[in-house]
Formats: C-alpha cells, sequence, structure tokens
DNA sequence: TTTTTAACTGAATAATTATTCATTTAATTT
DNA sequence: AAATTAAATGAATAATTATTCAGTTAAAAA
C-alpha cells in the first residue's frame, strides 16, 4: 500500500499560488496546475474533490495561515499602540514574504469559488484587531470614524504598497516601513 | 442596409461589469455576457473581435472615462491641498458611483486578459496626480516618502474602504467623508 | 519474496465555453 | 414598394478544460 504524499498538496498549493500570481484566478486550469506540479492531471483529483474544492482548500489554509501571524506576540492587554504596532509589523512583513498567497485571497472574494460561508468565516478570524481598533476609539486615541473605514484604510494601504513594490520591482527597506507604519498611525491618530 | 447600434456596445459593456462584480473575471462566459445584455451570443461578435478584445476594450473605456473625470477641475497651479482636495474628492465619487468599473479594473490587472503595455498605458494616465504628489514633497508638506508607497497607500486605503461598504451595505455619508479626507491627508501630512 | 492495495499516470471522455454560420430581420437606398 | 445589405439570431461546431478510468507503479504487509 503506497501512502499518500502529503508534500503533494504543499506542491499543488505552491502551483497554484504561483500560477494565480501569474495570470490570476480567471488564467488557471487543472492541467496548468498538474504540470506546473509536476504531476498527473488524474492525482490533482486522488488530493481534491474537484477544482472547486482545491480552490476552497488553499483559501481557508491561507486565511487561516495569514491570520494566525498576524495574531503572534500580540498581547491584547499591552498598551493600544504596542498592540496595533505588534499587528502591523506582523501583517506586513507576512504579506512582503507571502505575496502570492495575498493576491490569491484577494482574488478569491471576487471569483465564483469562494461562497459566502467561507468569506464570513474568514472575516470572523479578524476579530481582535477589529476589538483593538475599538478600544483604541474608546480610549480616544485614534479617530471616531466608523471601524470598517478605519480598518480598511489601513489594510487596503498597506495592501496596495506592497502590490506595487512588487510589480515596480522596489525593495522595501527598513526606514521605508518605519515610514509606512506612520502613514498608517498619522492616519488614525485622534 | 440595417446600420449597427451603438446603444448595444453600451449594453454589453453594462453587461460584463454587472457580471464581474457577481463572479469575477473567472466567472465571465460569452453566453452569460450575451444573456444579461439580452442580445445573441453571436451578435458579441458583430461588436467584438472576441472575447480578450471586448475585455481589453472595456478595460481602455473604463480607465480613459475614469482618469478624465478624477482630473476634472483640477487645477496645477492651484495651491497643493487645493489641488489634492479635488483629486481626491473626484476619485472618491467617481468609485462609489462606478463601483463595477473599480471592481473590474482591479480585476483586470491580474488577469491573462489585460496584456503589460495596456497597463502600462493605464499607469501613465496617473501623471498629474503623481506630478502633484513629488510638488508637495518638494514644498515639505508631506513625508518625504517615495511616491509610490504614498499614493499606493492612499489609492489602495480608498478602494478598500469603498469596496466595505459595498460589501457591508453601508452608506457613506458626507460627514464620513470628510472624515475619510482626513485619514489621507493626515497619513501623507509632513 | 509475494501479495496486496492505494497512489499515480495520462490518454479518453464529458462538460463547458468560445466562435462560426446559415438563416432571418429590418434599416436604407433605388 | 422592391431590392439591397448588414445586423441579429441561435443552433451547430470547434476549442478548451474538467473529470474519469483502465492500466501501472511502488510502498507496506504477509
Amino acid at each position: 500500500m503506497k501512502p499518500k504524499d502529503e508534500k503533494k498538496i504543499k506542491e499543488i498549493f505552491h502551483a497554484t499560488l504561483k500560477l494565480v500570481k501569474l495570470n490570476g484566478l480567471a488564467g488557471i486550469t487543472m492541467q496548468s496546475i498538474a504540470k506546473q506540479a509536476h504531476i498527473a492531471t488524474g492525482t490533482l483529483y486522488i488530493y481534491f474533490e474537484n477544482k472547486e474544492k482545491l480552490i476552497t482548500e488553499l483559501f481557508n489554509e491561507c486565511v487561516k495561515k495569514s491570520t494566525s501571524t498576524y495574531f503572534t506576540n500580540y498581547d491584547p492587554e499591552a498598551p493600544f499602540k504596542v498592540g496595533f504596532r505588534t499587528i502591523w509589523e506582523n501583517m506586513f512583513q507576512y504579506r512582503i514574504n507571502n505575496f502570492e498567497e495575498s493576491i490569491f485571497i484577494e482574488q478569491c472574494f471576487h471569483s465564483p469559488f469562494i461562497h459566502q460561508d467561507t468569506k464570513l468565516a474568514a472575516k470572523e478570524m479578524f476579530q481582535p484587531l477589529v476589538k483593538l481598533i475599538e478600544r483604541g476609539k474608546k480610549e480616544l486615541l485614534i479617530k471616531s470614524l466608523e471601524t470598517f473605514c478605519i480598518l480598511g484604510f489601513l489594510a487596503g494601504g498597506m495592501s496596495e504598497i506592497i502590490k506595487r513594490a512588487h510589480y515596480f520591482d522596489k525593495k522595501i527597506t527598513r526606514p521605508m516601513m518605519e515610514e509606512t507604519f506612520l502613514l498608517s498611525w498619522d492616519a488614525m491618530k485622534a
């Protein structure tokens, strides 16, 4: 009895992310994934029931992995700015180092593959950050704007900087990162 | 001789935008576009050579329409903040009122339909804004961070706020808009 | 070593989707 | 009002892509 090769799932995921970064969700086929992962098309179906399941499982994997990273070393008891800085830096680093995943998640949100419940579950994982922002508003440290505005602004801004850095092939240096943190902080600051 | 019905192009574009908003670029088919536009599939090919051409032409149309709106009433001679405010408000309003187009353009950037030269041409249309930001830096009014960071942050933040407003079905009020402008302004301010 | 069994293969099939085309319809010209 | 011609139609065809499956391979058990 030959056992399932768990490394293959990683290779399939890796291949999918690479192709989505290259051509978008609209550009991937099961054949291209198989080829990129150096396996036969049929093998994909041993690991995943179908294309939709493959995408959905990868999506959930990415969301789980990324959000759990976002909150490592985060202490909800620490002062607001300390907590915010921790999460902010975790996000920034993660998205730079895992650019393909970020692109993939973004694409999934506007695709026929990911259903509403999956999206909601993903959103749910950001609760600690939502709570933190609300605490910041209570403590009068940040603007009293609706949380979705503040968070959207910060998250969208960060994503876009990282995207442009990749496309224009710019290196993000430590001082640039500090300046970028200031963009976020000054924006939200009361 | 029956003349081409120019209104049909509008209907086709409109149908495509609606479907892309709903299901993403990965979710549209020529049949679904035709159906949504209340025409026969074959008719699509009278107006557009093929699917890629349809998408590319719609993309160019959207980019042209949106960027030209962004710079209406913009006076490059006016003080920095006045000019910035004009463009910022034009963008904000346009994206709220033409949400589908914004989503479509975003999706196109990561798709197999739009080629590099088309993307570059689109980027080129933002030159006046790039110039303005660079002027703001020279006048020491805003942070001396690379322009792509500042612009990316502002544009990404704005997009994401508007996206979340749509998905969570939030109305963006005038005071909210003012507060949102402050997010951008405070972020970039020196 | 032999047997067993599930992974693996990739060509074959099924399903979907892009594109074409013979036919019909309706503006315009004569 | 008849003739002309290009738009419009939608079923047929072509192309692409998802999925299956009969046969092969290799790990584990006997």
